[in-house]
DNA sequence: GTGAACTATTCGACATTGTCGAAAGTGGTT
DNA sequence: AACCACTTTCGACAATGTCGAATAGTTCAC
């Protein structure tokens, strides 16, 4: 690991974090001398990675990273596929779809389709939402054991809603049901009012390589199974585009 | 500059133009020992800013800077508060609405809100176009002469399309007139069957900090009256949010 | 308007750190 | 199955990045 391109990167998650900072603030998160987070910053800032703010002596992240993280998308096949799909899947059932994949121990949403109600929505594209209380997350970790080794790993499953799963044994159980039965349901774990259904995706080694969500409103009624059958619809289609020779895919042996 | 870290940079950049690169073609492309180029590629690894291929031993750009590039975007005051106005001028026109802001000698799309006819269009948030050959740089060119002359010092005007202004006496012609009007056009200059207006919005130093352009299809008729009249109120509107003391913006004076 | 305190920036010497060549490992191909 | 090309590992050298001190630039208070 080069210490130079360590601390850059580490520059980088900082500001990411904190959106505003000054090269000293810099230099206490990262317990380095001004005069080196200055080398550092200055070199991330030649190629645009980093900005100085209009005003103020503070830095933040640059345009350079929004060229990137274009290219990033467009090189992801799964997002190329799946994209007519879940224009077609969001249409159908009038929910917004998300399409994750595996982010460290988190989820990062790499393609967003908003409602199709004409109302103003975020863009969800780049969030990273936990594992553990995400549907796209359930999924993830019921077909890549090692994935779920990680995130245990990482420390306790942190609680973000009262319904949030935060012991480890409960998380196993809900992953398994979600084995069992192809999908994964989240109710307000996350976001209080809001729940979603996830199923996974496989590319042509028949492992999980994403998983795509509908969102939708918390409610006491049963799942619609049209809703179901829909997404399950969708994302077998994306497998089969992929080459996948099978659906639902298989669990990745851990090694 | 430090070196490794611009060495780090000029990985993501071969990268971001051919997508897909072995150790060695990073190599070839640097000048560099393959073991050096690994050394580094690792360290980007181990950030997520670079991804293993899943088949093969290639490279391509990872998702941290998918994360990076979504909280940039969230820092941008512009942006935010450009997205409503930008909304309401995609409605009321009916054309697809873009941002943009300088990006080294080229323009960087920061928002673009698509055409509400229903269609699906790609999202063009992320792409970087030439300044000379587009609207929204030829705002951002006429109003920061600094910008004019990076990119004239870049080298010689790439042509797009037959119309493309690719002579400096032309531009300046050009640019000029976008300083006595107080708005671009460019018609087919990038694109065949595709032509943009565009005008600056200010911000609190009465400057011009980024550009709000309509796209739609060419034609051989005038352009209509009230899409530059909402185009111009947009633009105002996010200009005074902004703080700006007037509109349209001040020249910036080369320094 | 002036001074003080803070922060960013520059500079140069030192030694830590990244670099490079050679060798080993891996995967794909004939 | 053996070859070839590529990636990856390893260790020694010295080039490179790091750090402390000094300077320049800001911001704030008076």
């Amino acid at each position: 690991m080069i210490q130079a391109i360590d601390r850059a990167a580490k520059i980088l998650a900082a500001l990411q974090g904190s959106r505003h900072l000054g090269i000293s603030d810099l230099g206490a998160v990262l317990d380095l001398p001004p005069s080196t987070v200055h080398g550092i910053v200055k070199s991330l800032q030649a190629h645009g990675l980093v900005v100085k703010e209009p005003h103020g002596q503070r830095y933040m992240l640059g345009p350079t990273l929004l060229q990137l993280s274009n290219v990033y998308l467009d090189t992801l096949d799964v997002r190329a596929r799946a994209m007519r799909w879940t224009g077609d899947l969001a249409e159908r059932t009038g929910l917004a779809v998300r399409m994750g994949v595996e982010f460290f121990s988190e989820v990062i949403v790499i393609h967003h389709e908003p409602r199709p109600d004409g109302t103003r929505q975020m863009p969800e594209t780049g969030l990273t939402i936990p594992a553990h209380a995400s549907a796209l997350g359930k999924v993830l970790l019921a077909y890549h054991p090692a994935f779920k080794d990680s995130v245990v790993a990482k420390g306790p499953l942190r609680s973000l809603t009262a319904e949030t799963i935060t012991d480890v044994d409960e998380l196993d159980k809900a992953l398994s049901e979600v084995l069992a039965t192809g999908w994964a349901l989240e109710d307000e774990e996350a976001v209080l009012g809001e729940s979603s259904i996830a199923v996974p995706v496989a590319d042509r080694d028949g492992e999980a390589v994403a998983a795509i969500a509908v969102v939708m409103p918390a409610s006491d009624s049963p799942i619609p199974e049209t809703v179901l059958t829909l997404l399950r619809e969708a994302a077998r289609n994306v497998s089969r585009e992929l080459g996948a020779p099978g659906w639902p895919p298989s669990v990745a042996r851990t090694d």
